[in-house]
DNA sequence: TCATTATTGTAACGATTGGTACAAAAATAG
DNA sequence: CTATTTTTGTACCAATCGTTACAATAATGA
């Protein structure tokens, strides 16, 4: 009773995941929904009714990236490896985000965040569960490395962990601009040695 | 002989500041020429005749930001006190302007960074440049804080310019999203005392 | 005074914006 | 088969976009 009428022709997810290109590397102001039709192959018939407008269909994508991401970065944090190498993994996977593909597109969430949070309580709200929950992660594991000793520091795991996320947010803006691989593996390097060196 | 024809009836430089804050609150994509023309109290003649486009506009208000910005960064970095004190400064003066107005701007050149310097060049040009004074400036208050011993660490100069250029970064980011004045202070704890700390 | 020159405000320009109306198409239920 | 339901593509909407045209305005130089 409830597969009446004509079956769509498309996948809601994957063209969730095509809008979330386009929103990625130009914006939400910046691009059009014809530029959504055209990337996603839908008319706007098909959009408007699966959809309902743009702004719902970049909130589908937020919160689709934000899920996606925060399970891969929970991954990285939560291996059952030595700390270090958790963190530096995890910094390793942002920098070939950055540089791996040649859109230059970073984070898709700092984009929405700097682009709208100012005005948009969604994007906002967003944003920042997701920093909380990276946040949260990352509190974790300094404080198992304060344990074992693999950190030895005299500082909290919380102020670690602030300190480390800031890194992490910097290394990222700076990463889209600079595309500077010298300037990123520094910033790695001075990061990790400031929580782990001498 | 170059005073000839009606004189105009504004200052240049003050329009330019005005449209700073159009521009800096909702975007480049996100105000229009009206947003424009009603914050400046131009017409579009005006505006039009003064500065040829809309996007002639952003860049001389990316130009009269970054070199503002550069000026007081570099007096807070370049201060003939501690090298602790000059970096706590300089943060400190990043909080205050994240958190004094209640506009939630953030920073200008990494809010057009984050929209545009992945397909424009002009505004990759600049942030870059205010990035690479703003790296060096850093780098010669850690070599300072190295030869005299302010900072005991094995990391070089660069390395630690690098960790806070980055941090900084994320925390002018994090700041216009989360508003979160005891997230600043961990931040800011947390930096200065993986530099200086034990 | 009067020609010249630059700025001003207003009225438009075509193009594009996000969104809607609606009939043709394609499936199911009976 | 027919009636019903949903999706699809297309044509279209008013509003807004960045920009231009242009006559009125206001100054200077001679």
């Amino acid at each position: 009773m409830n597969n009446r009428g004509r079956p769509r022709e498309f996948d809601y997810s994957s063209i969730v995941d095509v809008a979330m290109k386009t929103f990625w590397i130009r914006g939400y102001e910046g691009c059009s929904t014809q530029d959504l039709c055209s990337d996603t192959g839908l008319g706007k018939g098909s959009l408007y009714n699966t959809f309902g407008s743009k702004y719902e269909l970049y909130k589908q994508v937020l919160e689709r990236y934000h899920e996606m991401g925060i399970r891969e970065q929970k991954k990285l944090l939560d291996a059952p490896i030595p700390v270090k190498e958790r963190l530096s993994h995890f910094l390793g996977w942002a920098l070939k985000e950055d540089f791996e593909n040649m859109d230059q597109k970073g984070c898709l969430l700092i984009n929405a965040s700097v682009e709208r949070a100012n005005h948009d309580s969604m994007v906002q709200e967003i944003f920042s569960r997701h920093v909380e929950l990276l946040k949260r992660a990352i509190e974790k594991v300094m404080e198992e490395g304060l344990q074992t000793g693999e950190i030895s520091k005299n500082q909290s795991a919380e102020e670690l962990a602030s300190l480390f996320l800031s890194s992490y947010y910097g290394f990222r803006v700076l990463n889209v601009s600079m595309q500077n691989r010298i300037l990123a593996e520094q910033v790695i390097k001075g990061t990790m040695e400031c929580i782990f060196g001498a």
